[in-house]
DNA sequence: CCAAAAGTGTTCTCAATACACCCATGT
DNA sequence: ACATGGGTGTATTGAGAACACTTTTGG
């Protein structure tokens, strides 16, 4: 709530300057999609740093939220100032709000996790100054990391909200380059939800995308370059909004 | 994040005690199915009290919190503080956290709002020290009110949340008693979703919960009491977990 | 006895899947 | 030529909706 727990009455009327009792800070989750197995092709982007206690760890990117910024501007600057990345134009959207009591050695610390995509992975990291190391890790494998606070959870949170999401909503399309092909889409999906996605079979999966050809947000603009094996698929374009949702949920 | 921005090096290896800079705050948007008509069914509460401007507004059930306590402890505080609730055990989850630059004119306020559920609406509110009044609102009704703060925003946030989670999961047991029938619940279901989902055939809904019987999380418990005009319907009880998800989405 | 409400079963429809077939490319 | 992968069409299945029917209550 919003109200001063002052119960004494001295300085009612407008604005009573109340004194901050904790710090506020954004975690940035920041998926995308590389060139590996399917199991391995959703990853996370990770910084090593050295925490409250000393030590070195990796953690998520993440920056203290300064008075006058949102979340969602300190979000694009911690993914600025912690590896280099311009994320002006980034999808993003809040995740969940971390603040246990005892997270932080430090003292009482809220951090707003964030979730942000990013289309392929044709990005320069540049650690920033206090940042020793950046590297994109497989969420599979995240496991393996020993990730420091409760940037573990966040990961989870952020992997369950994009897979619930992806199946009504067009987030999908943020993972890929302005053109692409239908097997291009179908990998993302596949990384991101079940790689026996990949199994089925491209028609029935074109049907599955039929209400967005309807409606006229996937057009066709081109043939795609000729370098695989086998026949090239045809280059699509997504021009719908970033927050549009799908009239019906996808089956898997 | 989590790591300082102090670029001095100064008092670096453990703890350097970092400055609050901002002001934590929970709001509760706190459900309930009262006995009004479907469209008005799904209410929420609201506490009337003065807002930093002097002015007396309707707002959310909401308090700072404390420095040990947890979000959840200091959601449920709210509902206790300013209206008499004990929501010890009552469905509660965050929502997302509220927290423009300008969104407070006495400082920087990060508020994580907070769903609340309560079966059934014989309560008695009990309106807080610092509260003039208490009520019921129906959500229908929310666009008549002028609300404090971004706490219209809130309640937008917690209709949405509800809205798609009573599809996928088992929460609308949450707004019933603990031994309901069928029609009850269809109701709830209304409610939220949609009025004309009270038009649906009984047989039809209940084979839409087929798989909770199958799995035998709702079990038949007796007969409802006599009273209404025609057939009284079968009492059932929940004994799932409240966290349970539904293997196959409602289709409405 | 009739109307109203709860519960049961059947039919119809439509969408998701499986699968067979055609097309384009590299080897 | 043929194997590989993209794309198109058709048949089958399974779930949801509509509806007819039985059961139980109050008027």
């Amino acid at each position: 709530m919003d109200v001063p727990l002052l119960t004494h009455p001295t300085t009612e009327r407008c604005a009573p300057e109340l004194v901050p009792n904790a710090l506020l800070a954004v975690d940035v989750v920041l998926f995308t999609i590389r060139k590996a197995p399917l199991q391995e092709a959703l990853q996370v982007l990770l910084v090593h740093q050295r925490d409250p206690s000393g030590q070195d760890r990796w953690m998520l990117p993440g920056v203290l939220v300064r008075p006058t910024e949102t979340f969602a501007e300190g979000a694009r600057r911690a993914l600025a100032e912690k590896a280099g990345l311009d994320a002006a134009t980034w999808y993003l959207e809040q995740l969940a709000t971390f603040g246990e009591p005892s997270r932080d050695s430090r003292g009482r610390v809220a951090s707003i996790a964030h979730l942000a995509l990013v289309r392929s992975d044709d990005l320069t990291l540049r650690p920033g100054v206090d940042v020793r190391a950046t590297e994109w890790c497989p969420v599979r494998r995240i496991g393996e990391r020993v990730l420091a606070f409760d940037h573990a959870e966040m990961i989870r949170a952020g992997v369950q909200r994009i897979r619930n999401k992806v199946r009504y909503s067009w987030v999908a399309f943020q993972l890929l380059n302005e053109r692409f092909t239908l097997p291009e889409l179908r990998a993302v999906y596949a990384a991101i939800l079940d790689p026996n996605l990949a199994r089925l079979s491209s028609g029935n999966f074109k049907k599955a995308m039929r209400p967005l050809f309807d409606s006229g947000v996937l057009q066709v603009v081109g043939r795609a370059a000729t370098g695989r094996r086998g026949r090239p698929g045809d280059l699509y374009r997504f021009v719908g909004p970033v927050t549009g949702t799908r009239e019906r949920e996808l089956p898997w």
